[in-house]
DNA sequence: GTCTATACCGGGATAGAC
DNA sequence: GTCTATCCCGGTATAGAC
């Protein structure tokens, strides 16, 4: 953990804090702080702390795809793998310290700007919608277009709003719910 | 406006800040400058920042559960009503600077700590599976205790879903969608 | 490239006059 | 009760030595 070079120890610390304290409540002096590094040395590497918010996001949503990828992928395509979405949450709930969804909780932080941080929530959600579609398509095909888009709000509103309510009620309640009822929905169909 | 005592003017410029940029976000001073008062005079009424948040949400969640009740009130029980509360969202997103769900805001915003904030925030959430689940009772009774709190969670995760990625997405469309789907779920029972 | 030291600003909160 | 003036702290960012 020592001998990564300055700049991956920032992000990490970075990282780490941004997402159990908040990007605003996190200060440049506790990242360097904990990253044993000097102030001058991370502006060195980031610009700005904005820039390490936006190298946080970028980092992070690319991680966490690859984990649901690697999380799914042994599960057969369809039902299997959409249900899996809800699993590899519960486990995350579980064993993380669990704050709720990152990028939502920038989303709601940074009201005013910051088009950069609001391009990586948004495609944090599109490649959710994308993962969800994809699968649906899977179970049944042809899947008229307007019942498609529908099915996939429905399961992704659930998803996001049990993650919600599982951070406000420090519960995994929620989310257990949220997939029994998703495992309902896709019988359905 | 002018003569309304002063701590009713921090109260309501504390708010509207509040919600609109974040209360990490905004400071002491912008309160006192817009409110027009000293900043002596705010801590003769509020003992600190955070009294002033716990003000703040108690007296929004009760306003809010007001303007929503009035909102419905002319509406038949059950389905009508129930698809009033999504209208009466409908319509706040495009009246005003919609910025989410103020409860949620201020969750996310303070991961670590504030009982208080969190009391609020669970009762706003308290409050809305009651109206819903009652309002579900109408259409359908008895209706089996399993099911409707399915069916209540659905409701209200597609609810706040909705209303997270109209935030991100700065569009009502989401919540028109969860609108729609939320009838088609109603129909079913 | 990494350090120490510092600049500069705004945060929340208080003292004391009126 | 409301004001002005001030305190102290921590924020982001930068200068300059090594």
């Amino acid at each position: 953990m020592k001998e990564q070079g300055a700049k991956e120890r920032i992000l990490q610390t970075a990282s780490e804090l941004f997402y159990q304290q908040g990007y605003l409540a996190t200060g440049i002096n506790q990242i360097i702080e904990e990253a044993g590094i000097a102030k001058a040395s991370l502006y060195q590497h980031f610009p700005s702390k904005e820039a390490l918010l936006t190298a946080y996001l970028l980092r992070t949503r690319l991680s966490r795809h690859e984990e649901r990828m690697a999380f799914v992928q042994h599960l057969a395509p369809g039902k299997e793998k959409l249900m899996g979405l809800y699993e590899y949450r519960l486990q995350h709930m579980q064993t993380n310290n669990f704050k709720g969804c990152a990028f939502t909780r920038i989303a709601y932080e940074l009201p005013g700007l910051n088009e950069d941080a609001l391009t990586q929530v948004r495609a944090h959600t599109d490649m959710l919608k994308s993962f969800i579609a994809e699968q649906l398509q899977v179970i049944k095909n042809p899947f008229p277009a307007e019942e498609l888009t529908e099915m996939t709000d429905m399961l992704l509103n659930l998803y996001e709003g049990a993650g919600l309510q599982g951070y406000i009620r420090k519960s995994a309640q929620p989310m257990e719910d949220a997939r029994k009822i998703a495992l309902k929905l896709l019988t359905t169909l």
